[in-house]
DNA sequence: AGTGATTACGTAAGCGCTTTCGTAAGCGCT
DNA sequence: AGCGCTTACGAAAGCGCTTACGTAATCACT
């Protein structure tokens, strides 16, 4: 890293230059109020002319203001926390602030690590996204550094995860799980299986919680249906995939609990000359981008990644409330070709 | 934003309870020598318990160092940028960075913006990955600014693009064109069709370049060969497709100058009714993580993005050289199932 | 014309850290 | 004991900015 960053030239260049003291020349390019309209003209042309960039580490030292935000998300190259982000760096754009992405690497031990980084740089608002662990004792000390950030002042807001105290958006896990699995018996599917990610994790579990709703309304016992936990990857739905295939060859649909591992269910029962969905019906779930251009495209839950990354930006810059808001993110089922009511 | 981030506590609180001056203090969490050990690790002790954390501003105003790094993509929503940013995010977290990143949105226009905040922001290093302009002038403001920044002590790293004066990982798209389009003819296909994005910049001029290599090599006039422009995404793929087979019916393979395209080509034969690889073969470029699991698996060339990422990063990390360095990002043709030899 | 209120600008005090420089203590040596 | 030399630490000067406060100048009134 440079070590000499003094070439720079500093508002007190600026200022001299346009004949004007420091804190004139502070006030107008910031806007603040107290400085003729001439003069704060002149001064904003002389810094334009001289090409000044001021200097974000004093400002917001001086300021006690940070313009910037930090997002810390699983796995960036994930499209479902890529469409999150995507969403989170628009409205950042917009606002004029600077987006600092963290990412675990899916393991969640660093995402205490990732958030201290985040307060260290004094970010303004702190977002994170993704799923967090039904047994909270596993997440306390990564709570805990939130809750001190906020009482210093700092906003947080979660994606996909409960943080009592924090902003929330949430889509509806539970619900889409339930609606999803309607579909499937809808259709007369009666021998599902479920490709699942680590049912320690919220999202996972208020899925399946979902799904047992609508088979249990259905008279099914969910006990009877096979749930193969994986990885919450495309591997994770080819391995999911062959142990159904294996041990439950009677099963008709196969619900995945997120598009990655669809995509690894339908690429699996592709290997096995299984035909989706004349043998098999597929469902998965979040809708990524490249489900609908799939073969065949995949009927699944779709959930607006990208308004959901605005949003929490978005309750994150407001003035904070006395109590956490929460903006629920609608969830709905797109029927497309990858169900099909069942052959046996 | 929040306004009085004053609660923290400083360097000063733990210099008292370690009952040292704000000097050691300093020098023991940084490691810096001149203080005993017995001392540093007291220091460090009353830290840890207190739950101190340095403030990032201050230290950079202060020492002059960023530890912090800017990427600039077009689109972080886009899988082949969202696995860059993936790779600079890991060497990012191993060297204890913050990544900003800054997505253009598609319009090269705010590109310049983009690279003025993180310049702002006084980030040690600046990232540049996507594709540039073959006619430098529209780029020439973002050049001048990041030659300022080089100037001034800063690092910058491009991926995927030419710009002297900087260090550049460099996949070698005309060679891989060429390869691809060597693969296709070796299967035996004479009526190929190209779905390009726009040929202005230099990624898709280069893939061209090589495409038409490989023609003339074996005898085909390049200009007889239809080329769709449209755009860089699956939407382009699909319409280029399209267009394709309502202009060129005899086509018997599409090649594609990215995966995201060649994605949809593969959707729109499919509407149409158009089996790939029997009737026509696609291949695509880039090799996103979902090419291999799409039906058919579709042929590409493979860019190790992550790796890319990866890459840019060291490289703007080590000391600067007198000439820019180059890392070429080794391409290679994985043949899939969406292409075999034509029928027609 | 004289009063107080308002406006436009300058002066200077930090924000929380790093780092230079100074100093006192400890060391080996003659 | 006295010398220089190293080592461990503290005092204080900034880094580049914002902002409270002070002060002239200008204004609207009586």
């Amino acid at each position: 890293m440079p070590k000499e960053r003094t070439a720079t030239l500093r508002l007190q260049d600026v200022a001299e230059q346009a004949g004007v003291s420091l804190a004139t020349a502070s006030r107008s390019l910031s806007g603040a109020p107290g400085v003729s309209e001439a003069v704060a003209e002149r001064v904003r042309e002389v810094a334009r002319r001289l090409g000044y960039v001021a200097n974000v580490h004093a400002r917001s030292l001086a300021g006690g203001v940070s313009r910037s935000v930090g997002l810390v998300v699983h796995e960036i190259g994930d499209p479902y926390f890529a469409e999150i982000a995507s969403g989170v760096l628009r409205v950042g754009a917009r606002e004029g602030l600077t987006v600092q992405i963290c990412h675990t690497g899916r393991d969640p031990e660093r995402e205490l690590d990732q958030i201290r980084l985040l307060v260290a740089n004094r970010v303004g608002a702190i977002i994170v996204a993704g799923s967090g662990f039904v047994d909270a004792s596993k997440q306390a000390a990564a709570k805990a550094d939130l809750q001190a950030f906020q009482r210093a002042g700092g906003r947080v807001a979660v994606i996909g995860r409960h943080h009592l105290g924090a902003d929330a958006v949430l889509p509806d896990n539970q619900k889409g799980g339930r609606a999803i699995t309607e579909h499937l018996l809808g259709l007369g599917h009666r021998r599902i299986a479920v490709a699942s990610g680590a049912r320690e994790l919220t999202t996972i579990a208020d899925r399946m919680t979902g799904v047992e709703e609508a088979l249990t309304a259905e008279g099914i016992d969910p006990a009877s249906v096979p749930v193969v936990e994986a990885e919450f990857t495309r591997a994770g739905g080819r391995q999911a995939a062959e142990r159904i295939l294996d041990e439950h060859p009677e099963t008709t649909a196969i619900l995945a609990l997120n598009d990655d591992m669809a995509i690894g269910v339908l690429s699996a029962l592709r290997a096995r000359g299984v035909s989706v969905p004349e043998d098999v019906s597929v469902a998965g779930f979040d809708d990524v981008a490249v489900a609908q251009d799939l073969a065949p495209s995949l009927t699944t839950v779709r959930l607006p990644m990208a308004e959901m990354g605005e949003q929490a930006l978005l309750l994150a810059l407001k003035e904070p409330s006395s109590r956490p808001r929460r903006r629920h993110a609608g969830h709905e089922v797109v029927a497309r070709d990858s169900t099909a009511p069942p052959r046996r």
